[in-house]
DNA sequence: GCCCTGACGTGAA
DNA sequence: ATTCACGCCAGGG
Protein backbone atom coordinates (compact mmCIF):
# COMPACT_ATOMS: atom_id res chain seq x y z
CA UNK A 1 0.00 0.00 0.00
CA UNK A 2 1.85 3.16 -1.02
CA UNK A 3 1.90 5.76 1.41
CA UNK A 4 -0.58 8.97 0.77
CA UNK A 5 0.92 12.34 2.10
CA UNK A 6 -1.90 13.91 0.44
CA UNK A 7 -4.39 12.09 2.25
CA UNK A 8 -2.60 11.81 5.76
CA UNK A 9 -2.46 15.62 5.45
CA UNK A 10 -5.65 15.95 5.26
CA UNK A 11 -6.56 13.59 8.19
CA UNK A 12 -4.19 15.32 10.16
CA UNK A 13 -6.23 18.62 9.40
CA UNK A 14 -8.94 17.34 9.86
CA UNK A 15 -8.18 15.66 13.30
CA UNK A 16 -6.55 19.29 13.95
CA UNK A 17 -10.64 20.88 13.82
CA UNK A 18 -11.65 21.37 17.44
CA UNK A 19 -14.54 20.60 19.12
CA UNK A 20 -17.64 22.48 19.11
CA UNK A 21 -16.00 23.88 15.61
CA UNK A 22 -16.72 23.29 11.91
CA UNK A 23 -14.42 23.86 9.04
CA UNK A 24 -14.73 23.42 5.05
CA UNK A 25 -13.67 21.38 2.66
CA UNK A 26 -11.40 24.00 1.27
CA UNK A 27 -10.51 25.20 4.41
CA UNK A 28 -9.12 22.01 5.27
CA UNK A 29 -7.45 21.26 2.21
CA UNK A 30 -5.53 24.44 2.04
CA UNK A 31 -4.60 23.70 5.85
CA UNK A 32 -3.34 20.34 4.49
CA UNK A 33 -1.16 22.71 2.13
CA UNK A 34 -3.54 21.32 -0.80
CA UNK A 35 -5.55 24.71 -2.31
CA UNK A 36 -8.30 23.54 -4.49
CA UNK A 37 -8.26 20.14 -3.81
CA UNK A 38 -11.60 20.23 -1.77
CA UNK A 39 -12.87 17.04 -3.70
CA UNK A 40 -9.93 15.31 -2.45
CA UNK A 41 -11.23 16.23 1.06
CA UNK A 42 -14.20 14.68 0.50
CA UNK A 43 -12.69 11.53 -1.11
CA UNK A 44 -10.74 10.90 2.19
CA UNK A 45 -13.35 10.98 3.70
CA UNK A 46 -15.85 8.58 2.14
CA UNK A 47 -12.82 6.25 1.96
CA UNK A 48 -11.97 6.75 5.85
CA UNK A 49 -15.82 5.59 6.55
CA UNK A 50 -17.00 6.08 9.76
CA UNK A 51 -14.48 3.79 11.66
CA UNK A 52 -11.96 6.50 11.56
CA UNK A 53 -11.39 8.17 14.32
CA UNK A 54 -11.45 11.22 12.17
CA UNK A 55 -14.37 14.25 13.38
CA UNK A 56 -15.67 13.67 9.93
CA UNK A 57 -18.63 16.05 11.11
CA UNK A 58 -17.21 18.85 11.77
CA UNK A 59 -16.28 19.02 7.62
CA UNK A 60 -19.03 20.61 5.95
CA UNK A 61 -19.41 22.95 2.79
CA UNK A 62 -18.62 26.58 2.24
CA UNK A 63 -21.64 27.70 2.56
CA UNK A 64 -22.22 26.41 5.95
CA UNK A 65 -24.47 23.33 4.73
CA UNK A 66 -23.95 19.92 5.06
CA UNK A 67 -22.46 17.55 2.47
CA UNK A 68 -25.38 14.79 2.73
CA UNK A 69 -28.81 15.02 1.48
CA UNK A 70 -31.30 17.12 3.88
CA UNK A 71 -33.23 13.85 4.67
CA UNK A 72 -30.07 11.30 4.63
CA UNK A 73 -29.18 9.01 7.52
CA UNK A 74 -25.63 10.57 7.10
CA UNK A 75 -27.12 14.34 7.18
CA UNK A 76 -29.16 13.24 10.45
CA UNK A 77 -26.08 11.87 12.25
CA UNK A 78 -23.78 14.53 11.55
CA UNK A 79 -26.64 16.86 13.17
CA UNK A 80 -26.80 14.82 15.60
CA UNK A 81 -22.87 14.86 16.36
CA UNK A 82 -22.67 19.01 16.08
CA UNK A 83 -25.20 19.46 18.18
CA UNK A 84 -24.28 17.11 20.92
CA UNK A 85 -21.28 20.02 20.91
CA UNK A 86 -23.29 23.17 20.96
CA UNK A 87 -23.06 23.43 16.94
CA UNK A 88 -26.55 24.06 15.68
CA UNK A 89 -28.30 24.62 12.15
CA UNK A 90 -30.32 27.75 11.57
CA UNK A 91 -31.96 27.20 8.20
CA UNK A 92 -30.15 23.85 7.25
CA UNK A 93 -26.93 25.74 7.88
CA UNK A 94 -24.42 26.18 10.24
CA UNK A 95 -23.37 29.91 10.82
CA UNK A 96 -19.72 29.62 9.90
CA UNK A 97 -19.10 33.04 11.93
CA UNK A 98 -19.90 32.04 14.66
CA UNK A 99 -18.51 28.25 14.82
CA UNK A 100 -16.02 28.70 11.58
CA UNK A 101 -12.62 27.04 12.56
CA UNK A 102 -10.76 29.99 10.51
CA UNK A 103 -13.07 32.94 10.65
CA UNK A 104 -12.53 34.39 7.52
CA UNK A 105 -11.44 38.33 7.22
CA UNK A 106 -14.52 40.14 6.75
CA UNK A 107 -15.90 38.53 10.09
CA UNK A 108 -12.21 39.29 11.99
CA UNK A 109 -13.56 43.34 10.85
CA UNK A 110 -17.04 42.35 11.93
CA UNK A 111 -16.05 41.29 15.24
CA UNK A 112 -17.64 43.39 17.98
CA UNK A 113 -16.03 46.54 17.92
CA UNK A 114 -13.82 46.55 21.31
CA UNK A 115 -16.69 47.70 23.84
CA UNK A 116 -13.80 49.86 25.03
CA UNK A 117 -10.89 51.02 22.66
CA UNK A 118 -8.15 48.64 22.43
CA UNK A 119 -5.13 48.92 25.25
CA UNK A 120 -6.00 52.20 26.64
CA UNK A 121 -3.35 53.48 27.97
CA UNK A 122 -4.56 53.09 31.54
CA UNK A 123 -7.41 53.97 31.87
C1' DG B 1 -6.95 6.31 -22.94
C1' DC B 2 -11.82 8.37 -22.73
C1' DC B 3 -16.05 9.37 -20.23
C1' DC B 4 -18.64 9.99 -16.11
C1' DT B 5 -19.26 10.64 -11.36
C1' DG B 6 -18.39 12.84 -7.21
C1' DA B 7 -18.78 14.18 1.39
C1' DC B 8 -16.33 20.72 -3.37
C1' DG B 9 -15.66 25.95 -4.55
C1' DT B 10 -16.53 30.18 -7.01
C1' DG B 11 -18.10 33.47 -9.97
C1' DA B 12 -21.70 34.94 -13.23
C1' DA B 13 -26.45 35.14 -14.82
C1' DA C 1 -32.34 32.34 -3.53
C1' DT C 2 -31.29 29.29 -7.71
C1' DT C 3 -29.15 27.61 -11.61
C1' DC C 4 -25.15 27.06 -14.63
C1' DA C 5 -20.63 26.64 -16.13
C1' DC C 6 -16.12 25.77 -14.94
C1' DG C 7 -12.07 24.39 -12.43
C1' DC C 8 -10.25 20.50 -9.87
C1' DC C 9 -8.66 15.51 -10.14
C1' DA C 10 -9.06 10.57 -8.16
C1' DG C 11 -11.54 6.35 -9.21
C1' DG C 12 -14.30 3.13 -11.61
C1' DG C 13 -15.92 1.11 -15.89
Amino acid sequence: MPIRPDHQAIREAISGIPPGRVASYGEIAARAGLPGRARLVGRVLRDAGDAAALPWHRVLRADGRLAFAPRSRDFLEQKRRLAAEGVSLKGGRVDLRGFGWQRDLDAELWAPAPASPVRRRRG
